[in-house]
DNA sequence: AGAAAATCACCCATTTTGAGGGACTCCGGC
DNA sequence: GCCGGAGTCCCTCAAAATGGGTGATTTTCT
């Protein structure tokens, strides 16, 4: 079979860190690391060149940021693979990365054969995550178990929150507008809003839809 | 140090992998089945007693499928983290099940250590996934690449989407109401439809927000 | 039996929306 | 230096949607 050898860009502000992961995977048969930089800007002006299969990203680099350095290189070469690999793990940091085009995201505390696990993981069609951000990204998806809406009225949020009238969630659920009207006053008072924008963004912000 | 056991239940009507299944987990140390059942109605009954701290749920299944089955559960005891263990990987079921409060969800490919890996990995707060499901749901988070709204317009429609009138979101950003219907109209012929809710429906279907 | 949930009704004023026109900048690519 | 796309703003019009108030009935579950 003949040798699929995985060409990866480092970019990464910490010499140490930087040197440490290139060493750890030039020394790997099948990875060659084909440069690394310690800034955004660089990577991207040699990606044709370089040409990488997957690049490994830091969140916080002088000049641009990784988040809009996954989005510029994701935007110029979509197939590239990129892991981030950070301190950071705050949720907002997660979700941005993941939106700009981040197909795995390792905080620095792994191990570093993790690395290497990674970077096969995300080639064969995975997405490598440390355990706490992938709880993170998994926990998005639920919802919030002690709402204060009836189930009905969730329905009835949930139609609205999809720019629906009053007229199309009647005719969806099969009951009159007023009955709508009703369910939608009630969610009001219980989220202590008088309109509909405030009611979802409050249902967003405490998961309730 | 304390011995820590790790109390699991099965739900898998599958007599061969359920009986597999549990002799593996059995002949491990510091992991013991307390029950295996063939149809969720059953487990539910049995909760109490059986206080798992792992529930292995299949999804198809005799009487309640899985989903509701994990509903439930997570209602009755919150802190029990459910595993999915199934052949299906189709994306409805997955964000079913994870918006049901599944904690991880494995396809029945796997090797059977990697069973007890995804045990220990949710008991420490990780979110276990088979590589196809992890990369599905990161994904989720993606948006086209190849939006043909301009970034103002996509920028318009989100908001629009969070159900903010054209005032609200003129001057959110800073602009005049009338720009904003403008954009709406150019949105609107873009993605031919007439009216905010088939524009929000269609742009979610092509994740254009 | 009682409470919570779900249903429907009617009043009123205001705001929002969608569709149709037109027009003016600013900027980047050719 | 010109063209076109993107972004901005203006006007009119009629229909639809929204939010608030008040009241009432039925269903469901405990």
């Amino acid at each position: 079979m003949a040798l699929q050898n995985i060409r990866i860009v480092i970019v990464e502000d910490d010499n140490l860190i930087r040197d440490g992961f290139a060493l750890l995977i030039n020394s790997t048969y099948g990875y060659t690391i084909v440069n690394a930089y310690n800034n955004c800007e660089d990577a991207i002006k040699h990606l044709p060149e370089d040409a990488p299969d997957v690049v490994l990203m830091d969140i916080e680099l002088p000049g641009m940021n990784g988040i809009e350095g996954i989005e510029k290189i994701k935007r110029l070469r979509p197939k590239t693979n990129i892991i981030v690999v950070t301190v950071y793990d705050n949720d907002s940091l997660v979700f941005q990365a993941l939106c700009a085009g981040a197909g795995g995201y390792l905080t620095k505390n792994m191990q570093p054969a993790r690395l290497l696990e990674a970077i096969k993981d995300i080639q064969e069609g995975g997405a490598p995550m440390s355990t706490n951000i992938a709880r993170m990204v998994v926990s998005s998806f639920q919802k919030n178990r002690n709402s204060p809406l009836t189930a009905r009225e969730t329905e009835v949020l949930e139609l609205l929150s999809k720019g629906k009238s009053y007229s199309t969630i009647a005719e969806e659920i099969f009951v009159d507008k007023e009955t709508v009207r009703t369910h939608i006053k009630n969610i009001y008072w219980k989220l202590e809003v008088h309109s509909k924008a405030e009611a979802i963004e409050k249902a967003l912000k405490h998961k309730l839809i």
